[in-house]
DNA sequence: TGTAACTTAGCAACCGGTTGCTAAAGGGTT
DNA sequence: AACCCTTTAGCAACCGGTTGCTAAGTTACA
């Protein structure tokens, strides 16, 4: 670390204390402290000349308190291209409105595969955590008593969250597509052959099955079970009557929309096509995408209002919120009136 | 913060001096000091029990070094839909290589409509800066003897920096198109109005001038000035008899795929495309893209070389390095040979 | 037995701020 | 002039570690 400006010397430039300088330039002129005008232009005249910036590090130290808040990123294994989530939106929602109150915002890289804990080794006031973690690493953060808050991913017995309404979103979806005539609608699952990386993965599924049900209609298989490459998975579909898919995310969508030329199918006249996430690309491929999208927005700033609140004791023996955002449709291209 | 186990707190535990858990703990046994093995085991083993952390902010103060890399990242601005460069990429290589050299990274989020600095108000050891910034701020750096790289972005006077080679990735995209026998070869510039953002707004525009002149080939325009929604683009370069288009980056490519139906182009019979920026989702659109892959993986990696080494105090003296890495060309289903 | 040399571990200052408490200076009143 | 109150500002302890130096205890050797 290079070396900084300190009090110190601002101190002996203004022939003053260093506790005074603090004081001034923290503002802290409550009934047990004053300065005269002269001096306190002074220091702060100095302290601006001189580019003074506090040291956190000693600040948080002295405090207590860091106004630092923590929101751990997944690092992804291996050479995987990066296939964006939700995390960006919603972290460019939070980081804004937690500036406006005075807390900091920083990333920090959480490894799987050797990292023990969610905590950065430097201290923080609080972590938003936005995915599925070990539940020991989440059992560590109530331990330490460590204010959190998870977005779209569980969390402890006595952690606060915000969830999104997966199954309004599939009923949205479902709707619409039932609305446009079809009956015969398959579901298109998250590529991996692991369990579940996420809670949304079997929310969405069991809606979708839960809709069907309740609307008479069965299932299109495959629905679940081992995963099929896209061209496979198309065939089997469309051998099975299917008229439309609502898939798991963007990415599947995109993936079905590649793979609909080899098997012979086309978007959206042969197969209407509704996916959860409506991030990029969706709104620009061809046929651009009917998709369900989480309040990113919204999802952020609650999350970030509620830590606020933990953060400032508000919410102290309260049993734990939950705040479940809806979802919304944005109809495109890709549904269309069935036709069969 | 919560408040944590500390070092007198262990201690105390084993009748000991925090000095000497401290350096039991640091295994700081040079020929000035030294443990009898059973206090040793002892203050592991109450260390371990009590769960110890050290307050890292704490030991930033006493070493005067963090071991902590930021690496600042843009707030995007507005409500703008969140669209993936090779940030993300970069960063998942950069990770892993500091943390193997003892360094955690950390991603602070620069907004250019407030932020006047880009160090972060707690202190780092160095910056991996990967955007565009105001010179002011690179200066700032440099003036704080702030170690730092730049990445595919402009640099201070004393600043190292890895750089790609876009005029080398135009040339391998080029060469490909005129290899196919393309002649009449459009460029789509990026979507703005505003002044370029980056310096690879310049470097590709004028590589693909130079290469089409050194081929004895006329630009076909329009390839600057205003920016045209992409049908009319298309349409556009159709009468001016392009066959071929190179994008600025995936996103425009996607977009002109989009909209290459309502201006009744077909990709890639009527024309090829090839794009800079081999990110989701250049292999998974329809016809999936021939792109000018960046190599993030090696920028990362030399970043984090030339970072470490800086901090090591290894490049003193030395004038500036710069790394230009080499592009290479991903050769997909969106061009084909010219028939006309 | 005295002493040099080595091993083991503690003292205390320090990193750069914050803050409770106290002291000095200034002003007003009796 | 003595006294009290208020304003102004400094002292010093503290946050939780790190580290140079020193002290106590052991062993080795003359």
């Amino acid at each position: 670390m290079t070396e900084r400006v300190t009090l110190s010397q601002i101190a002996k430039q203004c022939g003053a204390n260093k506790s005074t300088v603090s004081r001034v330039l923290n503002n802290r002129c409550d009934a047990s402290f004053s300065v005269q005008p002269q001096l306190r232009d002074k220091i702060l005249r100095v302290a601006r000349q001189m580019r003074y910036r506090p040291n956190l590090h000693a600040q948080t130290l002295a405090r207590r308190q860091t106004r630092l808040i923590a929101v751990p990123r997944l690092v992804p294994s291996g050479d995987s291209e990066h296939v964006p989530g939700i995390y960006d939106a919603v972290t460019s929602h939070l980081v804004p409105y937690f500036r406006e109150h005075g807390f900091e915002v920083c990333s920090t890289y959480y490894d799987p595969q050797h990292d023990k804990t969610l905590l950065p080794p430097w201290g923080v006031d609080g972590l938003v955590v936005m995915h599925r973690s070990p539940s020991h690493l989440i059992d560590e953060l109530e331990e330490a008593a460590m204010p959190y808050v998870c977005v779209n991913c569980p969390t402890g017995p006595a952690g606060h969250s915000i969830q999104v309404d997966d199954t309004g979103g599939a009923e949205l979806a479902l709707g619409h597509l039932l609305a446009l005539g079809h009956r015969r609608i398959a579901y298109r699952r998250f590529r991996t052959h692991l369990p579940p990386l996420h809670s949304s993965m079997i929310a969405r599924h069991d809606s979708y099955l839960q809709f069907l049900s309740d609307h008479g209609l069965k299932p299109v298989k495959p629905h679940d079970g081992p995963w099929d490459e896209p061209e496979l998975y198309l065939r089997k579909i469309i051998k099975a009557g299917a008229t439309a898919v609502l898939a798991y995310d963007h990415v599947e969508a995109i993936r079905l929309l590649k793979a609909s030329q080899k098997a012979a199918v086309r978007f959206p006249q042969d197969l209407s096509l509704v996916c959860f996430n409506d991030e990029f690309p969706c709104s620009m491929v061809m046929p651009s995408l009917t998709s369900v999208a989480l309040p990113t927005a919204e999802m952020g700033k609650h999350a970030a209002q509620i830590l606020i609140e933990q953060l400032n004791g508000q919410l102290t023996g309260e049993s734990p919120l939950e705040y479940v955002l809806p979802e919304t449709l944005v109809v495109r291209q890709s549904t269309v009136s069935c036709t069969m």
